[in-house]
RNA sequence: GGGCGCUUAGCUCAGUUGGUUCAGAGCACCUCGUUUACACCGAGGGGGUCGGGGGUUCGAAUCCCUCAGCGCCCACCA
């Protein structure tokens, strides 16, 4: 069997997956093994992969990968999120481009359309998973819409308002004028805008006198209903009592007084817009101020709008601008930034709009979350500095806004029997809730058709924050035996830009709903931007096709690339494609270290030479030594210094020393006992890559030695820890110094590594011996002598304090040598000069510690004989 | 406006409670190399006054103060 130089991911990647596919072993079932689970970041129903969705499931498939193969029972569930609003304003784009509105459409017709659009799109991302090589358990893929998922959010809702935490209000909400919603808090996002800031003139009532204000939004002015004043500021206390007429719709309005109003402000005074601002609406309850609401829902006046009804508010700022200037109103108009609320999905500008929204008490829900995440630490955040973020929301948390005017997503079971503001019931069915109603109006009358079902949607997070739990039926069943099993779940990957949205709200819902913590680890990457540092956008052209990614490097390449640049949970991480290439250039290397080991004859006759006997030996302690470092790394979460550990253990250790030094010289074969080790180690080396790229390892192990169909590397065992001694690294470390050394005398002179030289070693009582085999292999050397004298006409070179020879005919640069040996002679003493320095300072013997001082003096005495060695060479040349 | 974080080699970052090899890694760069697994390779090499200044200490990239630059989160100043 030939076998390629060149490793073909393509080859080899979907035949694997299959493979596990068909073999079940992504799958998990309650047993008796210890669980470990994760639950994945359900993406956009609608999403394709990009950039961030690789990042994170890569890292959640390594962490799923090592507990499979430590043993534990590992379950990833996969999803996908039904994203109401976002999916909702695709559809909507999408049936546009038909020449269909939405608002000729039936709810039910609607609703059609966006099923039609899920089935038709939402498994996309999924298959995506499948390339990148996730090995979630596709089984148990849930939707948040599927009937089951929205069952759990309807009893939730109905739970929360028996307890009397859902509430229904007439408040100030964010509205989206765009997709005709409100929004919560949190999908508001704040820009900074270059505005102007107008101060427009007021008549006062039965008098020659004015007032100005200074206002961002001149259109607002229709709406005014009260013009403020500090109480302290003196400028204007004659205008106490007095009333102002609004310019062009000539209301008269009170001059009212709050200590609210900033007197450096602008001019002072504030007119006092109830129905849109959220502040003039706290001021407008207080002193008991008409509304007037002069916006339709899509942010064109109405009919207070006068003259302009029907236009936008925007192009009305421009043209009342005009018309108050035209009026002598306009005293002036400056520059002003100031920041605008836009949002997170439409990019349009929020209005803030008085409304009747449901609305969900945080006060009593968000206690546990604070005591266990940032008291107790059940719930452990990276970075750690998140927990301040965290922090500071859950501490001035504000109720949740979770009614939104869509069609996409769960209908609030809310049914209203009459006009009165307490004329509904809430019920998990129409059925539950006309049998209410019955009973709360005392009418026995009712029948199903004089119930109306309130016609919003849930925000899509009330469905979301149930994922941990719902996706194991714990809402319904809170009593089965998979959400007994499989919660609290393990760790969470996500990014830090729903950490409210999300991350939060799940613990809140943990806590009311289990009882308990939805995971114990929450890793939060940093967003993937280009090299330039720049989020990947469409419109800049920088996000690169991730499946055109796995297909020119391999999801091998790709995972790999992802994390070796990864800097860690939190940060960010500039996307360069030469690591992926970096990945790939892995792969292969790991791929031809299979191909020498596969090609190589072994025979029962030869005898095993010390060299590979002590290699191997070395290898075994510093693979133990590695593996120390990289469950060190793990444990802290920092997964890219896990895959570098790994990346040197393999390249540097096993291929470059270990499988050199084992290597049966031309034409020979090796003996068993090697063979049968190197095997081995190759198995264990394979193992702890197997997470980071999971189809190289699986392609490579399954062709080192014949399986069974049963068996596969994905379910390997992963190597134990054990005790290994470190002397024999530290000899190993001092063994490739000399082998460096006689490289570098090679080169420096020319001679070929067939051809074979000796090599003597003075001062010979510091060195180790035990891998003089492995010194003479790899820098093909005769013999080494133990010589008591320096020789003549020698090259040199030193490791610490030892001197070693290599005798050689010719002529050898006495200058040169002696220009060397001097230049690291004065080093030494300058280095001995500052050991020496510190030890002579009584405050710092008496001082340090006693192993720090222990060491100094280690120092003096190595450099004391270096500088000895170096100085007897030199007298010998000269 | 408040809070948090960052600033170490050309780039991306490590550097754990101040003290083991005149500051490390990977990449990039330079030199050399057709050694029979791999040029997606091998052997070497250069490169940093640890953002500036001050302080504490026997000793600071590491602690404190201060200045400068960058980033993130939160907030109702019209």
């Amino acid at each position: 069997m030939a076998l390629e130089a060149k490793y073909i991911a393509k080859e080899v990647e979907d035949k694997w997956y299959q493979y596990w596919m068909e073999h079940r072993y992504f799958h998990s079932e309650v047993d008796d093994r210890e669980p470990y689970t994760i639950v994945i970041p359900p993406p956009n129903v609608t999403g394709v992969l990009h950039m961030g969705h690789m990042l994170n499931n890569t890292i959640q498939d390594v962490l799923i990968r090592r507990a499979r193969l430590k043993g534990f029972n590992a379950c990833w569930v996969p999803g996908t999120d039904h994203a109401s609003i976002a999916t909702e304003a695709k559809v909507v784009a999408k049936l546009k481009e038909q020449g269909i509105q939405k608002k000729d459409l039936s709810r039910e017709a609607f609703l059609k359309h966006a099923w039609d659009w899920t089935h038709e799109y939402g498994g996309v991302i999924l298959e995506q998973l499948k390339k990148l090589g996730c090995s979630c358990d596709w089984d148990r893929t849930k939707f948040t819409m599927d009937d089951d998922m929205s069952e759990s959010v309807v009893k939730v809702f109905v739970d929360l308002y028996n307890k009397g935490l859902v509430y229904r209000g007439y408040r100030m909400v964010n509205w989206d004028p765009e997709a005709k919603t409100t929004l919560s808090d949190e999908e508001v996002e704040y820009v900074d805008k270059q505005g102007k800031l107008y101060h427009i003139t007021y008549q006062i009532k039965d008098s020659e006198e004015t007032v100005t204000i200074a206002t961002t939004r001149p259109e607002t002015i229709l709406g005014d209903t009260a013009i403020c004043v500090n109480p302290e500021d003196e400028r204007y206390t004659h205008l106490k009592g007095k009333k102002a007429i609004v310019p062009i719709c000539n209301r008269e309005i009170p001059i009212i007084e709050d200590d609210y109003v900033d007197m450096e402000f602008g001019t002072g005074c504030l007119k006092i817009t109830p129905a849109h601002d959220a502040n003039d609406k706290n001021l407008g309850d207080k002193h008991n101020l008409e509304v007037v609401d002069i916006f339709n829902e899509d942010a064109t006046l109405n009919s207070f709008g006068m003259h302009y009804e029907g236009k936008d508010r925007f192009v009305v700022r421009k043209e009342i601008e005009k018309e108050l200037e035209g009026l002598g109103c306009l005293a002036k108009v400056e520059n002003y930034n100031n920041r605008v609320g836009i949002s997170e999905r439409t990019k349009a500008v929020i209005e803030p709009r008085l409304s009747d929204q449901w609305f969900l008490k945080m006060e009593d829900l968000v206690k546990p979350a604070i005591t266990s995440v940032l008291e107790k630490g059940d719930i452990k955040l990276y970075p750690k500095k998140i927990e301040n973020t965290y922090r500071h929301w859950v501490e001035n948390i504000r109720d949740w806004n979770i009614s939104r005017q869509l069609l996409w997503g769960q209908q609030i079971p809310a049914y209203y029997y009459g006009d009165g503001e307490a004329d509904f019931v809430v019920a998990e069915t129409s059925e539950k809730a006309l049998q209410m109603a019955k009973e709360k109006s005392g009418n026995s009358q009712l029948t199903a058709a004089d119930l109306t079902q309130d016609a919003d949607v849930f925000d899509t997070w009330f469905s979301s924050w149930l994922w941990p739990i719902s996706v194991f039926d714990g809402i319904r069943n809170p009593d089965n035996k998979e959400i007994n099993y499989y919660y609290p779940t393990n760790d969470l990957v996500t990014g830090p830009d729903i950490i409210f949205f999300w991350v939060a709200r799940m613990i809140f819902a943990g806590y009311e709903y289990r009882n308990d913590k939805p995971f114990s680890n929450v890793y939060f990457t940093g967003i993937v931007r280009d090299i330039q540092g720049r989020k990947m956008s469409k419109q800049l052209g920088n996000s690169p096709d991730a499946l055109k990614l796995i297909e020119a490097y391999g999801a091998d390449g790709v995972r790999t690339g992802m994390l070796l640049l990864s800097s860690g949970a939190g940060n960010d991480l500039l996307f360069d494609e030469d690591k992926c290439q970096q990945g790939k250039a892995f792969s292969n290397k790991i791929w031809n270290a299979f191909r020498l080991i596969k090609g190589w004859e072994v025979s029962d006759t030869e005898v095993q030479p010390n060299s590979s006997k002590v290699a191997l030996e070395w290898f075994e302690a510093k693979f133990q030594q590695s593996l120390a470092e990289i469950e060190d790394h793990f444990s802290k979460y920092r997964l890219s210094d896990a895959l570098m550990t790994t990346y040197k253990l393999v390249w540097d250790d096993f291929c470059s020393w270990l499988l050199e030094a084992v290597k049966p010289a031309y034409g020979s074969a090796m003996d068993r006992n090697t063979h049968t080790s190197v095997i081995a180690i190759l198995e264990d080396c394979l193992t702890i890559l197997h997470p980071f790229m999971p189809f190289v390892t699986e392609e490579i192990w399954q062709q080192i030695i014949e399986r069974t169909p049963e068996e596969a590397l994905i379910v390997a065992s992963w190597p134990v820890l054990k005790e290994f001694d470190a002397n024999l690294i530290k000899d190993f470390d001092f063994a490739t110094e000399v082998v460096s050394g006689i490289r570098t005398i090679r080169k420096d002179k020319n001679i070929p590594f067939k051809d074979e030289i000796s090599l003597s070693l003075i001062n010979h009582e510091n060195a180790s011996k035990t891998f003089d085999t492995v010194i003479q292999k790899m820098g093909n050397i005769s013999e080494i002598q133990y010589v008591s004298e320096k020789q003549e006409g020698a090259l040199t070179f030193r490791v610490k304090s030892n001197e070693y020879f290599v005798p050689i005919g010719g002529a050898i640069d006495v200058e040169a040598e002696i220009a060397k040996i001097t230049e690291e002679l004065q080093y030494t003493e300058g280095f001995l000069k500052s050991v020496q320095g510190k030890l002579k300072n009584e405050r710092f013997v008496n001082n340090a510690p006693e192993q720090v001082v222990a060491m100094e003096r280690q120092k003096e005495a190595d450099a004391l004989a270096k500088i000895e060695t170096l100085k007897t060479s030199l007298a010998s040349l000269k």
